[in-house]
DNA sequence: CTAATTGCAAAAATTTTGCAGGACT
DNA sequence: AGTCCTGCAAAATTTTTGCAATTAG
């Protein structure tokens, strides 16, 4: 998407748009590495030397009210986003943590045990040694 | 299994046993709640008023590393651990947090993408509403 | 102009660590 | 007896919050 079409699409969400904003947006989109609020907040810190971590987390959630980003529950020792709100699915790496993006769709039948419950979504996650760990 | 069978089993995996310990095995078998390590401390600071978290950490991270137990990355906002080990997939609720256990086997074929990896596992979460949360 | 957002700093929540004394085998 | 475990307290990590100053619409 052209970056002004981008901005009037946001607008039309209700958001008001900072640079801040922009940039973690920004960020979010170009990285596939699932990064967490301190990622975003040290790959920003150089072109906003002043930004806090409180502008991160509160503009993290405002994106998710607005669902443009997911938090993906995988990585136990702290939260990562995910800019990829179409339903997908994960690997993640017992050793280096890195979690990769499996495309693929599965043929999930909703089991019996959940018929009480509203299934909103599902993911596969996978987990195991990365092509970098495995070697080691 | 009898009580002097399992101190015996727990032995035998090198597992020195002591009273807090066998409380907090004893708690998590007895307990299909996912509990994170402050459930366990609060479940358990009546019996024994002294325990300190380090106890319990500590406990899990052990029985963790004899397999006895899992640690299962789901709820974003803290460790939840689980007592049973074998290969099953969980529904959470995105209300509640409840984690439910779901026993069905899936037919999982591997992604073509992830064939360098080495995959050690996989489970399939569901979220969504519980049968609680969906009346509100 | 008004309401929402930022930045700061303090606090909350969760997890980890060092170490001295105590318990298990 | 020797090693491992416990409990305490302090520290490290991650996330949340209150508030005054600033900015977007």
């Amino acid at each position: 998407m052209e970056k002004l079409q981008k901005i009037d699409y946001y607008k039309k969400l209700g958001l008001k748009i900072t640079p801040q904003r922009l940039a973690i947006l920004e960020y979010l989109e170009n990285n596939r590495e699932h990064p967490s609020a301190e990622d975003i907040y040290n790959a920003l810190k150089e072109r906003f030397p002043s930004m806090s971590f409180a502008t991160v987390y509160n503009t993290l959630e405002v994106l998710m009210e607005k669902g443009l980003i997911k938090e993906i529950g995988i990585d136990s020792s702290k939260k990562r986003f995910d800019p990829v709100v179409h339903p997908h699915h994960h690997f993640i790496c017992r050793k280096c943590g890195h979690i990769l993006d499996v495309e693929k769709d599965f043929d999930i039948i909703i089991p019996q045990e959940l018929s009480e419950c509203k299934i909103l979504d599902f993911q596969v996650v996978f987990s195991g040694l990365c092509p970098e760990c495995k070697e080691d």
